[in-house]
DNA sequence: GGCGTTTATGAACGGTGTTCACAAACCACT
DNA sequence: AGTGGTTTGTGAACACCGTTCATAAACGCC
């Protein structure tokens, strides 16, 4: 049945330039540039022909989400591998930010557009792209945990929710309110989690080493 | 010329009802919700008379923003009145994300939605409302410092800016990525401050009271 | 060659922000 | 009271938007 196959993987084809194109326009020119109609006349088809392959714009926007979501958890990778988590965690926050601030369409596709799509990362599935990418950093204060550098009782889970936060807000602010935060972005991160290392409950301090690059 | 003022008062008065429509839908709605020939309809003048009044629809964002930026800051004002920074410090941030999730659509408008709504209140005016309410913040830190609580040589300016950071994160995450941060938002912000706080450097620890509420 | 399915499209519907020529209302001045 | 100029209001139009649907073309199979 190999007509059959080259027929799924047309489809497949067109569907991956749809979505390689429509990557294209929100990386350069922000996801409410990217119309259905812009979109079809970028690929060469009618806009009707969109809906052969995507639900609607929105599930488009999804998809890029997703993968959006995939390339932040690749640039979060070589620092989660670190050993030391108190080496990690910084290199972690250092990544995060960089992603933003590179990405910033992406990012902003991700987490600051319409709650409906974040929702796909976060909310249904129990196991999606974002509770895995949130357990990279819940491990950093596990490993605190069981190192006996973080004190007996406390909950892992909220100081990377505390973390997660801070580096988003710092992110946030970087991207929409220009220039407000004077200082820049780098800098703002090794003062979070600097302190917050320096302030998390009984932590033995050996020195933090919480050199941010 | 009591005419002319009469006029200049009910050319004033319809911005406002205008305004205060407008202020209806996104509070009910949201932003993207308000559309020109809705809130036409709604003060019961054609879609056309609304450019009599306003430039665009931007520039109706604008004024919504900068009061509703002016309410954040009202809701703000009790907890900046408090004498002992150790103390007004949990009560700001409480008081922070209050506001943003007891007005969620206000708080995406000013902080989330577009960039340049932001920037009429941090980017151009030297002294906007922006600058100033972030001069509350800075303030602590000033204290903090007068009061040697806070090493010398340290930038209050730059906690004062991960504070906000952290605070606007937990805010943020809140409105869009549904239910992410399973804590609830009041225990990230005690979380977040009482740990910022134990990390300052030179803090002079003397029993820290971070109850934040 | 004829038939059923997949793929593609043009045209339309109802919506958006915004502009502009035109009309009505209004006030001031003769 | 009438006339002229300014302000205030509007209907219609333009160029977009997401989405749907009947129609048509292309294609593989018998």
């Amino acid at each position: 049945m190999g007509i059959a196959e080259r027929k799924a993987r047309q489809r497949a084809e067109l569907r991956e330039q749809i979505l390689r194109v429509a990557r294209d326009i929100v990386v350069k020119e922000g996801f409410p540039a990217l119309s259905m109609r812009k979109l079809a006349d970028a690929v060469e088809y009618a806009p009707a022909t969109l809906y052969l392959h995507f639900e609607n714009r929105e599930a488009i926007a999804k998809e890029l989400c997703v993968r959006g979501f995939q390339d932040l958890l690749a640039m979060l990778e070589p620092a989660a591998q670190v050993e030391d988590p108190l080496e990690r965690l910084p290199k972690l926050a250092e990544a995060y930010i960089r992603f933003g601030l590179e990405h910033p369409e992406t990012y902003r596709l991700i987490f600051m557009e319409d709650p409906k799509l974040s929702t796909a990362l976060f909310g249904d599935s129990p196991e999606g792209a974002g509770p895995r990418s949130f357990g990279v950093l819940v491990q950093v204060f596990v490993d605190l945990l069981a190192a006996g550098r973080l004190e007996e009782g406390t909950k892992p889970e909220q100081f990377a929710e505390v973390l997660w936060a801070g580096v988003h807000g710092i992110v946030a602010l970087k991207l929409t309110c220009s220039g407000f935060p004077g200082s820049p972005a780098e800098e703002l991160t090794q003062v979070l989690v600097s302190t917050l290392v320096k302030g998390l409950p009984g932590l033995k301090a050996e020195q933090t080493p919480t050199k941010a690059r």
